[in-house]
DNA sequence: AGCACGCCGACT
DNA sequence: GTCGGCGTGCTC
């Protein structure tokens, strides 16, 4: 019997199946899906087993047996392998990329090299025998100043250097202790009477015979250690048995129980739809203004999918997956939702994944890769926020959510809902077209309106004299607001907003010397930082250049908003919620919970306030400037505008009081930010199509990004330069390639970047052409230190 | 990717 | 004479 198995190494003359001999006590326990260790050259590495067969197309003996089942289990189902095939050949990524990023990552293998005694212990060299006393190994890690006499051990043959393969995380075990329950024989048991903790300990266990309790908890509860516990167990006052169990991030008894909310009659108009398609791989685009009550409807299909006896699937972006949010899901199914979100260590992520794959759980919340979620009876999918860019992983494998949704629903022949008020182009044209149905909610739920949007002319204000960040009325605003105890969002529409250090003489600022960007500057730890390669700095008392002791810290935009409202508004409390304020873990959720108490007056902050901000209070928001996110090099630079200027606005009036929203701009009259004033999403679509069509941009065009870095500028020119050419060559003439240019950051890690990007309509020959491609790069440019970057539909070409 | 093999310069 | 530099090539 043979394994075609995928082997933990991402390379591309290693991707692809090696075939191995399953020995005899395998056979019957071997599955396609389950990790194996296996001999890969000189050393022994995890892999996958994709397929198994009986004979294979290699010299038979050159093949060489599984070392080691690592599961009993599959880990992977028979669906999951198809989708990893689907996504290799869709995204161009290895086939180990695509089949890691399904699996928690606590599964995921950890290496440690080692040096292992194969004689006895005294042929070693004296100085090494201590490290070999313990245990006949020695991990590499702890024994970096002895390599030299490892080294001459190795020669001898005395030991011999391994690789240990083990899972990151392992599943946790309970020790549970079951105290003996008939009283007479505790009595029994003999304790010496200076035995004091044994004593203490038994009292414990006589008033609960019989119970079964955790070992941790009973040293605990008894005020004894684990060395009294065994000592009693020994005498025969209990078993102990070690069980599987989860560990769990937080505890559902203070949840109540929530019924649904009686729907409006375009919410209950929307769920008949997809209620009527459920079974079928519809998919739906429900696009409802800011707050018209999507996920009430989210709740009650996912209801009726759950009473169908099938499972479901919720994806929502990481900023919005809020304890907020998730408490809504397990108010209405309790113990049946797994939630799966960054703020879990490993270890819960994984449990959290074992609940799911063993049916415990029937509906997974999580961020983009919940989408993999290993459910067998899949019956709803659902994407909401779906414009948002951070459902495409930006590194290998770069995969869309919503693709990867849209193939389990066919798979599993179970509806997707796409929800948003602001739907991405792509999925709008869909609509329109007919590939998707589009549901539509008008009003909001509680029948507020809308808030009123007034856009403040910020070069008025200049000519004015005005120069502060806050126009004229802005600021009255504000101040009525404060008067009134109404709180107010200030929202900085900034990015790439991080602190930097500068001179004011000379007007040099702190750069990375391995990146063409300028050094982070970090209050905390007084330091600079580069944050594409790590590099850190001491911030400089002179100016290196010119020498001068002038040097200032720019703090983040945010920063200098907060001291000038303290000037403006003397008295108004203010939270600021920016990158610095949110490091730590659990900051975000205690500035919004501060806020929502009213605790501040103002929340300042930055795309992070954009979502789920659901306070009652909040009749003013501010808009700063809404012109940075406009002006960006991208193409959906203005669709990422109105999307933001939109889902701000929604934040105010959202309960019984009205709202108002400010937004201030030197380009005021651009259509996505007039348009966003009334949330007119169709105009803007309109408009922004017409755009797209004559640049050649999606939907009308698909677009492919291909990045090119390598150590020497001039090398990384001519691969760029020559790619162009050969794609010239190989593609339609109806296709369009741009560049090759240098990419926004020319310079990251000591490496030079250039890009060119393919935009086409209908190439029959992209597929065939990228690979190709990469053929060309595996045979003459990786030797060369060259790397190759390609990415369909790019969420951002910057 | 990671590891071994192999072929040339600076040390005991 | 040996140690060790990193080019090249293979991994079922």
């Amino acid at each position: 019997m043979i394994a075609e198995v995928i082997v933990d190494v991402a390379a591309h003359p290693i991707d692809r199946p090696f075939d191995y001999v399953v020995p005899e006590r395998f056979r019957p326990l071997i599955e396609p899906g389950m990790r194996v260790k296996v001999p890969f050259g000189p050393r022994k590495v995890l892999g996958f087993v994709t397929g198994t067969k009986s004979e294979s197309d290699m010299q038979q003996s050159k093949l060489k047996p599984i070392h080691e089942l690592m599961d009993l289990v599959p880990v992977l189902n028979k669906e999951m392998l198809q989708l990893a095939d689907w996504m290799k050949d869709e995204t161009l990524c290895f086939e180990i990329d695509a089949l890691q990023v399904m699996i928690p990552s606590a599964l995921r293998a950890k290496y440690e090299k080692r040096f292992v005694l194969t004689g006895e212990l005294t042929e070693l060299a004296e100085p090494l025998q201590p490290y070999f006393q313990r245990k006949p190994f020695l991990r590499a890690q702890d024994a970096v100043e002895l390599f030299g006499l490892l080294k001459t051990e190795l020669d001898k043959g005395t030991i011999t250097a391994e690789t240990d393969i083990s899972q990151k995380t392992e599943v946790k075990k309970a020790r549970m202790v079951t105290i003996e329950s008939s009283l007479e024989k505790l009595e029994a048991i003999e304790i010496r009477a200076n035995a004091r903790q044994q004593l203490k300990l038994m009292e414990f266990m006589k008033s609960h015979a019989g119970s079964t309790i955790e070992s941790a908890d009973l040293q605990k509860q008894s005020g004894t250690t684990l060395q009294t516990v065994t000592a009693l167990l020994d005498k025969g006052a209990g078993t102990l048995q070690v069980t599987e169990t989860y560990r769990s991030p937080e505890s559902l008894a203070d949840i109540k129980e929530k019924a649904p909310l009686s729907l409006t009659l375009e919410q209950q108009t929307a769920f008949a739809a997809v209620r009527d398609a459920l079974g079928t791989s519809k998919t739906f685009l429900l696009h409802g203004v800011t707050g018209s009550g999507k996920t009430e409807i989210y709740l009650q299909t996912i209801d009726r999918v759950l009473k169908e006896g099938e499972e479901a699937v919720m994806l929502v972006p990481e900023i919005s997956l809020t304890p907020q949010m998730t408490l809504r899901f397990k108010e209405r199914f309790g113990d049946q939702v797994a939630v799966l979100h960054s703020g879990l260590s490993a270890g819960e992520k994984y449990d959290e994944w074992r609940r799911i794959q063993r049916g415990e759980v029937k509906v997974a919340v999580g961020a983009r890769s919940a989408v993999f979620a290993p459910f067998r009876n899949l019956g709803l999918i659902i994407l909401d926020e779906e414009h948002e860019s951070s459902y495409k992983q930006d590194d290998a494998p770069r995969y869309h959510a919503r693709d990867v949704a849209l193939w389990r629903s066919r798979y599993y022949n179970c509806p997707v809902i796409l929800g948003s008020a602001t739907p991405s182009l792509e999925s709008y044209a869909r609509a329109q077209k007919g590939v998707y149905e589009l549901l539509t909610l008008e009003s909001r739920a509680k029948n507020q309106p809308l808030p009123e949007v007034r856009i403040v002319d910020m070069r008025e204000e200049l000519r004015n004299g005005n120069r502060s960040m806050f126009s004229v009325e802005l600021a009255e605003a504000i101040r009525e607001k404060l008067e009134k105890k109404e709180q107010i969002v200030l929202f900085l529409n900034k990015r790439g907003y991080s602190s930097f250090v500068l001179c004011r003489d000379c007007g040099t600022v702190g750069e990375c010397p391995h990146c063409d960007i300028s050094l982070t500057y970090h209050r905390s730890k007084e330091h600079m930082k580069c944050h594409y390669c790590g590099f850190e700095a001491q911030v400089p008392d002179i100016c290196p250049e010119c020498g001068s002791e002038h040097i200032r810290f720019f703090g983040t935009g945010t920063q200098k908003v907060e001291e000038e409202i303290a000037k403006l508004f003397p008295g108004a409390r203010t939270l600021r919620m920016d990158v610095d304020t949110t490091r730590q873990k659990g900051a975000h959720e205690r500035i919004l919970t501060a806020f929502g108490e009213g605790k501040a007056d103002i929340l300042l902050g930055t795309q992070m306030i954009a979502k789920g901000l659901d306070f009652p209070n909040i009749t003013l928001v501010g808009v700063l400037s809404a012109d940075t996110t406009l002006h960006l090099p991208d193409f959906r630079a203005s669709e990422k505008t109105f999307q933001l200027l939109t889902q701000v606005s929604g934040r105010a009036g959202r309960d019984v009081l009205p709202g108002t929203v400010y937004v201030q701009s030197y380009t005021p009259e651009h259509y996505a930010i007039t348009l966003a004033k009334n949330q007119n999403y169709e105009p803007f679509y309109t408009q922004e199509m017409t755009t797209r069509r004559q640049n050649g941009y999606p939907p009308y065009f698909y677009v492919v990004n291909i990045q090119f870095t390598h150590e020497d500028l001039m090398t990384a020119g001519d691969y760029a330069d020559q790619t162009v050419r050969f794609l010239q060559n190989n593609l339609s003439p109806g296709t369009v390639i741009i560049g090759p240019s240098a990419s926004l950051v020319a310079r990251v890690n000591d490496r030079y970047r250039y890009q060119c990007l393919i935009k086409y309509k209908k190439e029959p020959r992209l597929t065939e052409t990228l690979h190709q491609l990469i053929r060309i790069h595996r045979a003459e440019w990786i030797k060369r230190g060259a790397t190759l970057s390609i990415d369909k539909n790019p969420s951002t070409v910057m």
